[in-house]
RNA sequence: GCCCGGGUGGCGGAAUUGGUAGACGCACGGGACUCAAAAUCCCGCGCAGCAAUGCGUGCCGGUUCGAUUCCGGCCCCGGGCACCA
């Protein structure tokens, strides 16, 4: 055995090992229990960053945890290809997309390789290739067969100047990030799949999923926003034809004294026919990037239509407002406002000097609270509480009030309860090149005809010109030019792409059935769905998330798939932030992982990023630590070199142990069972990792040469090379080949913890005053709760505490742990 | 603005179910080895204090024998907000 720890040769033998001998080729042919361990993919933007190296090592270290435990496990890798980046990257290099993607591949997928994933590389895919759109392709003619994808006019950023659509990301400060442009909205046709179809499910099966995070299920169930409500109508005064909003708070609508509508909204398009400076108004809402975090943090704004509408119960006139707070997109695009009882209403009314009604009262105080007169309204009442003001509607509940009105407009037929989702239906067109064609062809005389399964796919060019002014395909009459499938006549393809989300909404499936040419989904997936271990950004927690539930449910109900769900256990790692924000190539403040592997190995990386912070933990870069992760992996490599050195030894089973040596297995056998612990139930690899790091400290502080303590130290490195070996695989291969070359690591298994070397017939009491640590004690195992307490008292420690004039009120014992004794 | 997280020594973090705050590691200081340096090994290391001891988990308040942990109110930082992936 060699004296130094050879990083490079140890890693590189071990990963030739691996690829030789197909060690993480995964079969469905198995009696073991299936494990699915997916990583999310990659998106092949150039080199490597830590946030891969975080992701995927995580992904590894419970895969090659799972193997141990006996396992049959898939961990599968593929690309994440089509997005913008290529775009941007090809205008800028003079290159083609696709070009510039395959070579990220290659780059990346070397250095993936030299991190030492357990992955199959045989089940590799990526998105950019036809035989993977394919599927999607033949997916989209079924559901828009189905009626589940429909074709609708929606609002995308418009850069005037250079004549495309922007990105919100592409939008900066309400700018065209390369034009500088005012940004404008713009209303184009797009392809919507019908996710509200499947709210309902997808909230409800949040339910099921034990296997997340709270967070996560929680933000989904938001995002979902199931609520109820009402619609109520507001005739208009002057005109035929009610105005329609949606409310979840019926209780306030006696304390309505306006209506808002978006700039959007017809009445605000109809009322601006004959008024210029509302037309302009709505011209200059129309401004700035369609985001919702944009529209929301704007200045609120608004101008009043000259239109006035009946409140539906009192008979009031209420005029009619534009503003730019009301969403287009949400409920009707038009709300009732409340001020006394809404905080933008409240901001609003005051800046246009609206009137405030309240209604609403807080029962827990009393009668004379702020909100009973008008004039002296300092802030919005938001609570529910009970109404005043409010006619036959007094002294109710929100709960009585919301149905006695409901029940009141159900009676003039000017509104009705209903169920609200927040959730929209997905825009899945997008007017770029490097994405998945959308299979459909446009027939003057047949309309929109889905492309037939037997003439898919519908190859994307990849040998084109990024001239930085729209995609290229919409100018390519060899590939817009085509004939109607269904009438034969001349026709024309659509140019618009696919959102690459599309791509990830099904990518799990495929590892299953990665090389099937007759199927998007084979009998495999069915073997190894649902996924037992989803890893991947927190910034996912939504809408990717959310999508490839949804993608899973649609595949169920075309027949392809069995399960409800597609993740059984997620889990969610946090962000690797520098100076403070996430590490992007975006934001250029990304670390190259690649000067780390070449300086100290994939291990040291591998042992440092799950050292540095548990899993779900932000993780703020910093250089310092890799040395110590580093200098372990040397104390571990040199320990077995010391051991070895006076020959070969035997791992102890059984015989007489002095006290030190009886402790040190004690000490082994607990961080078996706290190490499989950490890694199995807690994902806490960092605890995993100090725990073993003081085992090693404590077999250092054992000396003796002689058969027996040697044998307990062979037991005691056999075995950490084992609890390593998830996390750093390579050096613990090499380990255990030198401890022993009887047999290999890949064979071991997980190791056992023998519980006859954990028992402990004495215990350690903390002896508290006052809650405050004074001392402790060691007694027999055995010692009942009242000897406790008297052993307790009889401490000098505990004595000195107690002055002249105090007693002993109370003494509390909790089992194994401490003695607090209470005096006062 | 809305939704979801987080805040503990100089730093990353530990404390798993309300029970010893600071495990493990980094950085730093001291020492050994060396002609010297690097590497390695040993010792120290929350703050104040000679010490006894007191204080201390973002801030303010509460519940409890006991709170980093539970409750109420605030402050700051991060993620997401539907066309970045």
């Amino acid at each position: 055995m060699q004296q130094q720890y050879p990083f490079k040769d140890i890693e590189q033998s071990a990963q030739t090992y691996w690829e030789a001998n197909q060690t993480f080729a995964a079969s469905e042919i198995s009696d073991k229990p299936k494990y699915y361990c997916l990583s999310m993919f990659p998106y092949p933007s150039g080199r490597l960053h830590m946030g891969h190296v975080r992701n995927y090592t995580i992904g590894d270290v419970l895969s090659r945890f799972h193997k141990m435990k006996g396992f049959n496990v898939m961990q599968p890798m593929g690309w994440d290809a089509f997005g913008l980046p290529a775009e941007n990257a090809a205008i800028k290099n003079n290159t083609a997309p696709a070009k510039w993607t395959y070579e990220n591949i290659e780059h990346m997928k070397t250095q993936l390789k030299q991190l030492g994933l357990g992955v199959d590389w045989n089940r590799e895919i990526a998105t950019c290739k036809p035989e993977y759109y394919k599927w999607e392709q033949w997916l989209f003619t079924e559901l828009f067969k189905k009626g589940l994808i429909y074709k609708k006019t929606s609002t995308v950023n418009w850069d005037p100047v250079d004549g495309t659509v922007l990105a919100n990301e592409q939008v900066i400060d309400g700018r065209g990030w390369r034009s500088g442009a005012l940004v404008e909205k713009r209303d184009i046709p797009q392809y919507f799949m019908k996710i509200t179809a499947y709210a309902e499910e997808l909230l409800n099966d949040l339910d099921k999923l034990d296997g997340w995070p709270e967070q996560v299920k929680t933000m989904q169930r938001n995002w979902i926003g199931k609520s109820y409500g009402c619609e109520v109508e507001f005739p208009i005064v002057g005109q035929d034809g009610n105005l329609k909003v949606y409310t979840t708070r019926p209780d306030t609508l006696m304390g309505a004294t306006y209506v808002a509508v978006a700039a959007e909204h017809v009445l605000a398009t109809q009322a601006a026919q004959n008024n210029p400076a509302l037309a302009e108004f709505i011209a200059e809402c129309k401004r700035g990037s369609v985001a919702e975090a944009d529209i929301a943090t704007a200045e609120k704004k608004g101008m009043a239509t000259g239109l006035f509408v009946t409140h539906p119960l009192n008979g009031e006139q209420l005029p009619v407002w534009v503003a730019n707070y009301v969403l287009a997109s949400y409920g009707e695009g038009a709300v009732m406002a409340v001020p006394a009882h809404d905080e933008r209403d409240f901001e609003f009314a005051n800046k246009y000097n609206l009137a405030i009604k309240a209604v609403i009262k807080n029962t827990s105080t009393s009668t004379s609270s702020p909100t009973d007169s008008v004039n002296d309204i300092l802030l919005p009442m938001i609570e529910h509480g009970v109404l005043f003001d409010s006619g036959e509607f007094d002294g109710l509940d929100f709960d009585g009030a919301s149905t006695a009105i409901a029940a009141a407009l159900s009676a003039k037929n000017l509104g009705k309860r209903r169920t609200q989702y927040r959730l929209r239906d997905w825009g899945v067109s997008r007017q770029r090149y490097w994405g998945c064609p959308i299979p459909i062809v446009h027939c003057a005389s047949c309309g929109e005809v889905p492309v037939p399964a037997e003439q898919l796919p519908v190859v994307l060019p990849e040998d084109v010109i990024m001239d930085g002014v729209g995609s290229p395909i919409k100018k390519d009459q060899n590939f817009i030019e085509t004939t109607c499938p269904t009438c034969g006549g001349k026709a024309t393809r659509e140019t618009d792409t696919l959102d690459t989300f599309f791509e990830s909404s099904w990518y799990f499936a495929r590892y299953a059935s990665f090389d099937s040419n007759t199927a998007m989904a084979d009998e495999r997936a069915n073997y190894w769905l649902p996924v037992d271990q989803y890893v991947g950004g927190i910034e996912h927690a939504i809408l990717h998330l959310l999508y490839a539930r949804f993608f899973n449910k649609l595949m169920r109900d075309v027949g392809l798939i069995k399960n409800d769900e597609p993740f059984t256990n997620l889990l969610t790692q946090g962000m690797v932030l520098k100076d403070g924000s996430k590490m992007s190539k975006s934001k250029g403040n990304t670390v190259d992982p690649q000067a780390l592997i070449d300086t100290y190995g994939a291990d040291t990386a591998r042992l440092f990023m799950m050292f540095a912070a548990p899993p779900e933990q932000s993780l703020e870069w910093a250089d310092s630590g890799v040395e110590g992760a580093h200098r372990f992996l040397k104390r571990l490599w040199k320990a077995t070199y010391d051991h070895l050195e006076l020959g070969a030894s035997i791992a102890y089973t059984s015989g007489e142990l002095n006290a030190d040596l009886k402790n040190l297995r004690r000490q082994l056998h607990l961080t078996i069972e706290k190490v499989a612990d950490d890694y199995g139930r807690r994902h806490s690899f960092n605890t995993a990792i100090s725990s073993v790091m003081e085992l090693m400290n404590a077999l250092a502080k054992v000396e003796g040469n002689d058969e027996v303590t040697r044998s307990v130290r062979q037991e005691v490195l056999q075995n950490a090379a084992l609890l390593l070996s998830p996390i750093v695989p390579h050096i613990c291969q090499a380990i255990w080949a030198e401890l022993r070359p009887d047999s290999h690591i890949l064979e071991a298994g997980w190791p056992v913890a023998d519980k006859s070397a954990t028992v402990q017939d004495s215990i350690e009491y903390v002896i508290q005053v006052n809650g405050k640590l004074r001392g402790s004690i060691t007694v027999a195992k055995t010692e009942t709760k009242e000897a406790l307490e008297q052993l307790a008292l009889q401490q000098p420690c505990v004595q000195k505490y107690i002055e002249d004039n105090m007693t002993v009120r109370k003494v509390i014992v909790v089992p194994n742990k401490l003695i607090n004794v209470v005096v006062g």
